[in-house]
DNA sequence: ACCCAGGCGACGA
DNA sequence: TCGTCGCATGGG
């Protein structure tokens, strides 16, 4: 067991409003507060330390600090965000009902499936169908887990040639309905053509949209929650049915101009407010 | 029985 | 290019 601890120097950030915001699915809470899940094939465990993130791995290997630090975007002054944000009142008030929630710099390959798996669909069901992808084809992770004392260890969310090795006979049992047949579809796609995240990754934001688009099962919503999830373009903007009715109640008038280089950041304020309404 | 959920692809005009 | 519509599944 290896933990690591990484400051926060003042920087905003809850564990649970940032876990549990619908942007990432695996993470779950255990009962002393801390959140256990697998990242990079690996268990580990964060709980929260002060003004810092105790990060422990599963597998007693080494916490890698600068992985940890990217993944929740500490680079980012979300200080200086709030301050902006907050010269908007409505805006102010959505981040005031969870002012912790930061953007996660996820994997690319995790998040494009999870959200062609989110489709049309509601977060418990997500969730759920997610760790079953994950544990009927996902990878051991090594050592004990983390979190709970019994439970079993969970597995790695599996790869793009694991899943383009499958048939929808294989995915029936996930019940993951019509989308099925869109992970295989994908993962084909990516497994048969490697390169082409290289070239997502690479790409401008407009240039990447338009290649992930043309992925089986993606569509606008999907792109822009993939680009802002999966590929840390901060200013893409996911419009779900949340975020439509909240957009003309709160912000008729389009968003603030302080919030538009880092849309995205804005709307998970947003969503998670409209969510807790409405 | 109906409606809805972090929508999308196919199809027709 | 733009609306409509069907879609698997499960919870309210």
């Amino acid at each position: 067991m290896s933990t690591a601890k990484i400051a926060l120097r003042g920087e905003p950030l809850s564990l649970r409003e940032t876990l549990d915001c619908g942007q990432a699915f695996r993470w779950r809470e255990e009962s002393d507060g801390s959140f256990s899940g697998i990242v990079g094939g690996r268990a580990f465990n964060l709980s929260a330390d002060g003004d810092a993130i105790s990060v422990t791995s599963g597998d007693g290997l080494a916490v890698d600090e600068t992985f940890w630090k990217n993944y929740f975007a500490l680079d980012i002054s979300y200080s200086d965000l709030h301050k902006a944000y907050r010269k908007d009142e409505v805006l102010s008030r959505c981040v005031d009902f969870a002012p912790g929630i930061r953007v996660l710099r996820q994997d690319f390959f995790e998040v494009l499936i999870s959200f062609i798996i989110s489709q049309n669909n509601n977060i418990p069901r997500i969730k759920a169908i997610i760790e079953r992808l994950c544990d009927s084809f996902g990878d051991e992770t090594g050592g004990d887990e983390t979190g709970g004392a019994a439970s079993a260890p969970r597995r790695a969310f599996p790869l793009p040639e694991r899943l383009a090795s499958l048939s929808p006979d294989d995915l029936a049992p996930l019940r993951a309905g019509y989308r099925a047949e869109f992970i295989l579809r994908t993962s084909r796609a990516i497994s048969e053509n490697p390169d082409i995240v290289r070239e997502i990754t690479g790409a401008e934001t407009p240039k990447a949209r338009e290649i992930l688009l043309r992925f089986h099962g993606v569509g606008p919503k999907v792109a822009d929650c993939v680009l802002l999830f999966g590929l840390g373009r901060f200013e893409a903007f996911p419009v779900d049915v949340w975020i439509k009715r909240a957009m003309a109640q709160l912000f008729p008038g389009g968003l603030p101009p302080q919030a538009c280089s880092t849309a995205g950041i804005a709307q998970q304020y947003i969503f998670n407010y409209a969510r807790s309404l409405m």
